[in-house]
RNA sequence: GGGCACUUAGCUCAGCGGUAGAGCACUGCGUUUACAUCGCAGCUGUCAGGGGUUCGAAUCCCUUAGUGCCCACCA
């Protein structure tokens, strides 16, 4: 052996014996319990970063029952993951002076699938680096057939069980990645700006926002407002268009905010929209989906002022915003403005502002989805650990939870299964790139009078088909008008929505036909565990916990972990734009899976945060030399004694095993990885290298007590740091591989 | 605006009713049969502040302050 442990010439060799060994795929056994553990799909075109090296909770999860005899699935797979990978792609798209405008969408669906498939490998190999025992035989990935053939089924499950529908509503758009998002992908920013206070006749409204003036529908005040008592019922008037609107009352009206006088603004903001469906107001629509002021509504026909909306026509927000308050000082109607800070939605993909945007999507009903979910982590089926800190945030946001929007409009995944017919629906709008390469849109009613539906067909880049459109679930001729000429949805699935059902996609669940459904569903589900951040606790195990209630009666886990989250030294969180980001692969390269694994590990509080640094590797780099050069001195011919003889100091070094294997033990059943690393740390170092065996040298212990121990407490090491313990165990036991021997029993009754 | 959690040695954290703990860092010393990615010895604290319960509180209760996080329609 040499004096130092060179995790390089070690770490690749172990895991292919591991492989090759059989030890990641289980033995379907119906007499005993498996032990089940889904990876949280990484991004197929990510690489890996801290996060991903987090599983390694995951894996010492997995070796630790696998040493226990229970046969253990620790399941792989790669997400799709729309939205992330499709702003990825573009990005790659622009060095190359091209957007996703110049494609139609089949060809942009392609360019894309080639992309992933080309960094898919490479994620999988980032995971091996780690010694993450996983199951390779059964990895799946998100987009792969038998997968999406069930999440359509799901679709159309929710269909018929009336959980599903197409709404016309605000919804939170992205004019830069030119899609919907559900409220869960909007983040707030703080911002400074400006509070503007206009004359609207008999009162003054304030507003951060007066480029929407136009689509007022209505003044709104609080009807406790005394200094108002009298305006309800009389008329307000739009400043610049000269156009007048009822003043009304709302009790969601802050009287102590601005003039206490509110602009209802239906088309454009969350709160009006719902003020103005109490109240029956009109919705007006002026900014288009690429964030353009657009008065196209005919409601603006006729109007005495419409050159100034001409002049406007076209602009983007901020732009137009300036404009209109020339406008608006020009005429007098700006009584004053005033500095306040508020929070702005923003995409939380790319940091462009929100802008609510009137259009028709699809929904899921999640309320009664919801109300098993609630109630298995209630009674106790399902248990979230750390309890006390998460279980109120999963109660808060299920039993608030909102109907959710499932509708994207990209490209990149799989596309809603239903189909309009163009001719029951002249009035669908469409966005296509001519056999020309013009791009075209329009109406189908317009477009067909000059091109064939095979081009427009061929070309298609979207269309938003009016809420009340004829649709069908099937492909193929209507089923109304026998018309051929059908065109199906082009708005794609919100990615969670096909997540949300890894555990039973990916187990072979099937959704259409569930007594058809694999064995390995019938075995393995429900999952053991799944251990994953708590930031995804709503996007993705929230919808989990929906879904796999929803359609087997049973939620997918018995427990949620929810795992630290890495931060750097001084607690901030790692970024890019920060430059504080440790790259796993790199750690990984410099001092090995097992210094990194045991640094993500070891002092770690369960859902507090990890504060990771270079110098707190290099510490358990030495920990894992600390191992080997262990290995290397029991292993030496020339240290080994009389093998039977038994010594007075023995006892005490078998007490302090016993109790090792006890307390860790126990600290892996309660999930407190971070104790039982450092408890092994601890012993490991400070008690059996630097006590027992300089006592060994003394002559004060025999040598088969000492190398037991050793040998023991590398099994309780192993789920930790995999590859040294192995490399070492080799030497002694080079039968049988670690991985597979079994967990050293555990003796309650010995005390200290 | 609601809610949750946290505040213990320079750092990261255990302890959760009975005389303040670990690792790292630090300071000395040291190359003795693995390991200098090492060993031995040592130093370090009004357990955030205040009040209460108790024979006894870092541990239970109240309160103040700070930090982190989640939720929410601040126009």
């Amino acid at each position: 052996m040499e004096p130092k442990y060179d995790h390089r010439a070690i770490e690749e060799k172990i895991y292919h014996r591991w492989e090759e060994s059989g030890a990641f795929t289980p033995q379907i056994n119906p007499q005993k319990k498996p032990f089940t553990i889904l990876l949280p799909l990484p991004n197929a075109n990510d690489p890996m970063h801290m996060g991903h090296a987090l599983f390694t909770v995951g894996d010492i999860l997995a070796r630790y029952h696998r040493m226990l005899g229970d046969p253990t699935l620790w399941l792989p797979g790669a997400d799709h993951a729309g939205i992330e990978t499709q702003y990825v792609y573009e990005k790659h798209l622009a060095k190359e002076g091209k957007s996703r405008f110049d494609f139609d969408r089949e060809t942009l669906f392609k360019m894309v699938w080639g992309f992933v498939e080309k960094n898919r490998e490479l994620n999988k190999n980032q995971l091996k680096r780690l010694g993450f025992s996983l199951d390779w035989t059964r990895y799946h990935y998100s987009l792969e057939p038998q997968i999406v053939e069930n999440v359509l089924a799901t679709f159309r499950k929710l269909y018929h069980d009336k959980l599903l529908y197409r709404g016309q509503r605000l919804v939170n758009y992205c004019p830069r990645c030119g899609t919907a998002f559900s409220e869960l992908e909007v983040d707030y920013q703080e911002r400074s700006d400006f509070l503007y206070y206009l004359n609207y006749g008999p009162v003054s409204v304030a507003t951060t926002r007066p480029e929407t003036i136009f689509a007022d529908t209505a003044v709104a005040i609080n009807p406790k407002d005394k200094r108002y008592l009298k305006l309800p019922g009389q008329q307000a008037t739009i400043p610049l268009l000269n156009l007048t609107i009822p003043i009304i009352t709302d009790p969601a009206i802050d009287i102590k905010f601005g003039s206490g006088a509110l602009k209802v603004t239906p088309g454009h903001d969350p709160l009006d929209f719902e003020i103005g469906s109490r109240h029956h107001l009109p919705v007006i629509s002026i900014v288009d989906r690429a964030g353009r002021l657009d008065f196209s509504d005919p409601r603006f026909n006729g109007l005495r002022e419409k050159a100034i909306l001409e002049t406007l026509s076209g602009l983007k927000i901020p732009a137009a915003r300036e404009k209109i308050l020339e406008l608006l000082v020009k005429s007098g109607a700006l009584i004053k403005k005033e500095p306040l800070t508020h929070a702005v939605g923003i995409c939380y993909r790319c940091g462009t502002v929100i802008e609510p945007l009137l259009l028709p999507q699809w929904f899921v009903k999640t309320k009664s989805l919801a109300e098993p979910a609630i109630a298995a982590i209630k009674t106790g089926k399902t248990k979230i650990v750390p309890q006390k800190r998460f279980a109120k945030m999963y109660f808060d946001w299920m039993e608030n939870i909102k109907d959710w929007n499932i509708s994207r409009q990209i490209v990149w995944g799989p596309r809603i299964p239903v189909w309009y017919c163009l001719d029951c629906n002249a009035e669908i709008q469409i966005g296509f790139i001519s056999s020309r390469g013009e791009k075209v849109s329009g109406p189908y009613r317009v477009l067909k009078e000059n091109y064939p539906f095979a081009e427009i067909s061929r070309g298609l880049q979207t269309l938003i088909a009016p809420q009340d459109a004829v649709y069908q679930l099937e492909p193929g001729p209507c089923q109304k008008c026998h018309s051929e000429q059908t065109l199906q949805e082009t708005d794609t699935f919100d990615t969670w929505f096909l997540s949300g059902q890894w555990p039973l996609t990916t187990l072979g669940y099937n959704v259409a036909h569930p007594e058809e459904s694999s064995g390995d569903f019938e075995y393995f589900y429900p999952t053991s565990v799944l251990d994953t951040l708590w930031d995804i606790l709503f996007f993705w195990v929230g919808r989990m916990m929906m879904f796999g209630l929803y359609l087997t009666g049973e939620a997918p886990f018995r427990v949620i972990h929810l795992h630290a989250r890495v931060v750097d030294r001084t607690g901030q969180k790692m970024s890019k734009s920060r430059g504080n980001v440790i790259d796993p692969i790199i750690m990984v390269d410099k001092y090995g899976a097992d210094a990194l694994r045991m640094a993500l590990t070891a002092g770690v509080t369960p859902g507090g945060d990890i504060a990771l640094s270079e110098e707190k590797i290099i510490g358990y780099r030495n920990f894992a030399n600390k191992i080997w050069n262990m290995g290397r001195f029991l292993s030496s011919d020339k240290i080994k004694k009389d093998l039977t003889a038994k010594s007075p100091g023995d006892a005490a070094l078998e007490l302090l095993v016993k109790n090792l294997v006890r307390q860790t033990t126990d600290y892996l059943r309660t999930y407190r990885f971070g104790q039982a690393a450092e408890e092994l740390y601890r012993v490991t170092w400070h008690e059996l290298a630097d006590k027992y065996i300089e006592e060994y040298k003394k002559g004060l212990l025999s040598y088969s007590v000492l190398k037991n121990s050793y040998l023991t407490i590398l099994k309780l090491l192993h789920p930790f740091i995999p590859f040294v313990t192995e490399a070492v165990w080799d030497q002694f036991s080079p039968e049988k591989l670690l991985i597979s021997t079994s967990w050293p029993p555990i003796h309650r009754t010995d005390k200290i």
